[in-house]
DNA sequence: AGCACGCCGACT
DNA sequence: GTCGGCGTGCTC
């Protein structure tokens, strides 16, 4: 991205279009002459740059291939880089009809380019309309969209169906409104509280590039500090881009924003505007007239101009991951961006991710972090309820709840509300330590262990058996299945306190906040509302079901996720209390005592480098039928420090259950292949692999094989 | 993916 | 000669 003339610009390759025309003449012979292109006699075409590079929007069939076709002279000065046209496109049935050849069936493109003269030999096409004049695919979109394709092995329509709304010939007729001039910059507010926050904002404002990984300290601060990022960037004269997991959320940062600078400096890209009014949003960005965009996980792509920053909040959140192909994740998106458009980098959230860690780490950004006496100052107080404690507490082994968990409710329900959060169901248990409960891992590549019908274990990732299991923490050799049924627990709550109310939030019902009022607050995790006045304690239960799970991600999923009710409550010194049922030795507990995400993160990150575990290495996952997963295998010409783990058997889909992606349709038996690369060759086996899949789809050979980087769920 | 092209054997 | 089988390769 740093080259002057960068590659794949078209000029450098082969001889020019006349001699190509000489070349396929004379093959075929010569006494064989080929027509001239019908379409540049027959009708009048464009005299400035008759030819038009087009991106035809047919999936991963041509991959990132450009097609050529000839600009009628009426359709000139509509015919502009980055306008929606359409085309004939297919070999099917050519014919010559009053001197304009046709073919195919008419398909969507996008005008790339004009320019001088073709270098395909035959005969051109021609547009055969522009769909509309609104140039919506711009220069820095392409680029950015070319990346990313490039990054996740997948093709570039692909991503501008992820990066461009479909047309709403309405929207495009309303006129976007006249772009505010930049607002004065903000004074630094509650980012007094981090150590360089004041500074990070003036960089921001007087126009510089600040890349920082920001651990938040608990509390709602964080919405207006976002806020102050945004404004401080648009001071410079730059626009800004804020994605964040849900609506919820982007409605608070949207609240943030209209708070500081009022309305039509900002606007909200999410999933609940209905497509007319979401492209109408999205154009009124891509125009100038709005420079600042919050949005989910789709405004990752959002055209805004000059953008001088870029922010993800809460970026382990699973929703910052696109589930349409390629699959791509917000935060490396922004990432992606950030590099190309030189600008600021911001991630953000009360927990910190690995990849996050790796950021500073690798000294690519800074940590914006608050002091030990902040985080004392904000955070609640932390305690633990070990299996010890249950076992020797009576009570709780009756009531299934410890007595210092209802204690705590009890305290709490005196001043506030309090919160429990219960995990969501339909979480696979898995096996781990029946003594530590550290997950089963396999000893050649630390995928996860599950048990097989006789009883043997089997690694999910490479399919080695396993016969003598013992746990590497503790020496010891029994495992035993996570546990299911907290929601039971929270029932049980209920009836204990008959003269509070009860009030549940979760994937179907999800409360936005609640009162400053004594009540019980039942959630899973994510779906928490906001207490006005913070809650005034939460117990966090079933914390083996969270830590139990087979991913990589388990001990961070569960820090971050009882991060996020625990920010919820007041301050330890408002007499704020967290409960977290969950054996104290664990690293995920210790961190939550200790409010040590950033700790957490950067441990697990050397760890994961140790066992070869992405973010470190980068993986790719291979799915599909046996035969196709080994066809492919054998046809990728991986680099040479590759490793191929399996493949192994998927799952099957359950008829009538939703299909994740990588997953095999249902009634079919497909494998997983999982090959990883040390860091450095992430981009060579990105190369590779799309390589592989183009060659694959051009021989149109039989059954189809899934490629994911970065899978965000393996075992 | 479609769809034509081309090279081969069996037919009016 | 000419019809039509399907294997191969292209789509501006």
């Amino acid at each position: 991205m740093s080259s002057d003339n960068g590659p794949g610009d078209g000029g450098a390759e082969g001889p020019p279009p006349e001699q190509l025309a000489l070349i396929r003449e004379s093959v075929r012979g010569a006494d064989v002459p080929r027509a001239k292109p019908r379409t540049w006699r027959g009708a009048a075409l464009a005299k400035d740059r008759p030819v038009a590079r087009v991106l035809v929007d047919k999936g991963v069939l041509h991959l990132d291939r450009y097609f050529d076709y000839a600009v009628p002279e009426e359709l000139d000065a509509d015919a502009q880089p980055g306008v929606r046209v359409r085309v004939r496109f297919g070999a099917g049935r050519h014919r010559v009809r009053d001197g304009r050849r046709e073919g195919g069936g008419l398909i969507d493109g996008y005008l790339i380019e004009r320019r001088d003269e073709s270098d395909y030999s035959g005969p051109l096409a021609a547009l055969a309309q522009v769909v509309s004049p609104e140039p919506v695919l711009g220069e820095e979109l392409l680029g950015l969209a070319r990346a990313v394709a490039d990054r996740y092995a997948g093709s570039l329509a692909d991503v501008l169906q992820l990066a461009v709304p479909p047309r709403s010939a309405r929207a495009e007729k309303r006129a976007s409104p006249e772009p505010l001039p930049a607002p004065p910059a903000p004074d630094a507010g509650t980012w007094a509280r981090y150590e360089h926050g004041p500074a990070f904002l003036a960089a921001l404002a007087s126009g510089a590039a600040p890349r920082a990984v920001w651990n938040a300290l608990p509390g709602p601060e964080w919405s207006e500090e976002i806020a102050r990022a945004v404004a401080a960037t648009l001071a410079s004269g730059r626009g800004a881009l804020v994605v964040v997991p849900d609506g919820r959320t982007a409605a608070r940062v949207d609240a943030g924003l209209t708070g500081l600078l009022g309305k039509g400096h900002h606007a909200l890209l999410t999933a609940d505007a209905g497509p007319e009014k979401r492209y109408a949003q999205w154009l009124a960005v891509r125009r100038g007239s709005v420079r600042a965009v919050v949005g989910t996980r789709a405004a990752m792509f959002a055209p805004v101009r000059d953008l001088g920053l870029v922010a993800i909040w809460d970026d382990g959140d699973d929703s910052h991951s696109e589930q349409h192909a390629p699959q791509p994740h917000a935060r490396d998106v922004l990432l992606l961006r950030a590099s190309l458009d030189k600008c600021a980098f911001l991630v953000g959230g009360w927990s910190c991710t690995v990849e996050a860690a790796q950021l500073v780490e690798s000294g690519w950004a800074r940590p914006l972090t608050a002091g030990r006496d902040q985080v004392r100052r904000t955070a609640p107080l932390v305690r633990t309820v070990g299996d010890t404690d249950l076992a020797r507490d009576e009570a709780a082994r009756a009531a299934r709840l410890p007595s210092l968990a209802w204690q705590a409710v009890r305290e709490g329900l005196k001043t506030g509300p309090v919160l429990v959060q219960v995990p969501r169901r339909g979480y696979v248990p898995r096996l781990a330590c029946a003594q530590c409960r550290a997950p089963a891992r396999c000893a050649h590549c630390a995928g996860p262990l599950q048990a097989q019908d006789a009883g043997a274990l089997r690694c999910e990732w490479c399919g080695r058996e396993e016969h003598s299991w013992h746990c590497p923490e503790c020496g010891g050799f029994r495992l035993r299945a996570q546990v299911v049924g907290a929601r039971r627990t929270a029932e049980e709550l209920g009836r204990a306190f008959p003269a509070v109310p009860v009030r549940t939030s979760g994937r179907e019902h999800v409360l936005d906040t609640v009162p400053d009022a004594p009540a019980l607050v039942v959630s899973t995790p994510g779906a928490e509302p906001v207490a006005e006045g913070g809650y005034a304690a939460a117990l966090l239960l079933d914390g083996w079901a969270m830590l139990g799970r087979p991913d990589l991600r388990s001990g961070e999923d569960a820090l971050r996720r009882w991060i996020g009710a625990a920010a919820l409550v007041r301050p330890q010194g408002d007499g704020g209390t967290v409960v977290v049922v969950a054996e104290p030795t664990l690293r995920p507990v210790q961190a939550l005592v200790r409010w040590d995400p950033v700790g957490f993160a950067v441990r697990e990150l050397a760890e994961r480098a140790e066992l070869g575990f992405p973010p470190v290495s980068r993986m790719a996952a291979v799915s599909g039928t046996p035969e196709a997963v080994a066809e492919f295998l054998a046809a990728v010409e991986s680099p040479p420090d590759a490793e191929v783990l399996g493949p192994v058997p998927l799952p099957p889909t359950l008829p009538g259950r939703p299909r994740r992606p990588g997953a095999p349709p249902p009634g079919e038996q497909w494998e997983r292949a999982l090959i990883r690369v040390p860091p450095g060759s992430g981009s060579a086996l990105a190369a590779a692999l799309k390589t592989a899949q183009a060659a694959r789809m051009a021989r149109g050979s039989g059954e189809p094989v899934r490629v994911r980087i970065d899978p965000p769920d393996i075992g």
